[in-house]
DNA sequence: TATCTATATCAGGATGTTATGATAGATCTA
DNA sequence: TAGATCTATCATAACATCCTGATATAGATA
């Protein structure tokens, strides 16, 4: 747990990238975007929630280069940012196919 | 987001899992472990903080199946629970390599 | 049994994260 | 240009998570 120059440990950070994947809206997001890239409002439509809702995780996400965007028009379209994502997302797949009940009943997170 | 008999969607649920790697604490003491197994003492001083602190992440870690537990007469000895923890672990490396800079800077979280 | 060491648990306060509602900027259409 | 649509930002309130210090339990040793 040595801190860099910035004050942050390898561990702050790491734990960071992960808070970054830490939260309901955010998963419903991605997993959206894992099957095609899509506009904000449509994501709003589909998650179910206000569109400020969504664009500040869509800020957060796409700060951290969790998923990329290109113009179109009035309509700012997202997408994953790379592979390594949708791996991510994978194994988390796998870890819950073995873990759900147990990481849905723990109590301290 | 079609909520499960138990009121937790999908997402719910995966987000929580990655909450459960979402702490600076919790990510030291899998780095540690993907070394070698070790008990809580020797933990807490590797990482430099108080025991009941580490016990405390162990018990969310272990409750989830991320880390497994064998005694030793008076000690328990913390191994990881399998191969996906350490795959994970490995791809948050690879997006660290990557993204380090955004991550550090997110202000969102 | 008495005592020591190792680990686990818990309540309360401190801290960090998220949601809400209002609003602003940018692009499109008429 | 006026009005409509789409997206982004922000302050405050609501909520969740974490740490601290005290304490409990279990096994070891004498």
């Amino acid at each position: 747990m040595k801190p860099e120059e910035n004050g942050f440990t390898r561990e702050d950070l790491k734990a960071k990238l992960f808070q970054g994947f830490a939260d309901p809206i955010r998963i419903a997001i991605l997993e959206l975007l894992r099957e095609r890239e899509m506009c904000v409002s449509e994501m709003a439509e589909a998650v179910g929630c206000s569109q400020p809702r969504i664009s500040n995780h869509l800020a957060c996400l796409r700060w951290c280069q969790f998923v990329q965007t290109r113009k179109e028009g009035n309509q700012v379209i997202y997408s994953l940012h790379d592979d390594r994502i949708r791996k991510i997302l994978e194994l988390a797949d796998d870890l819950l196919a073995a873990n759900a009940e147990q990481v849905y009943r723990c109590i301290r997170i």
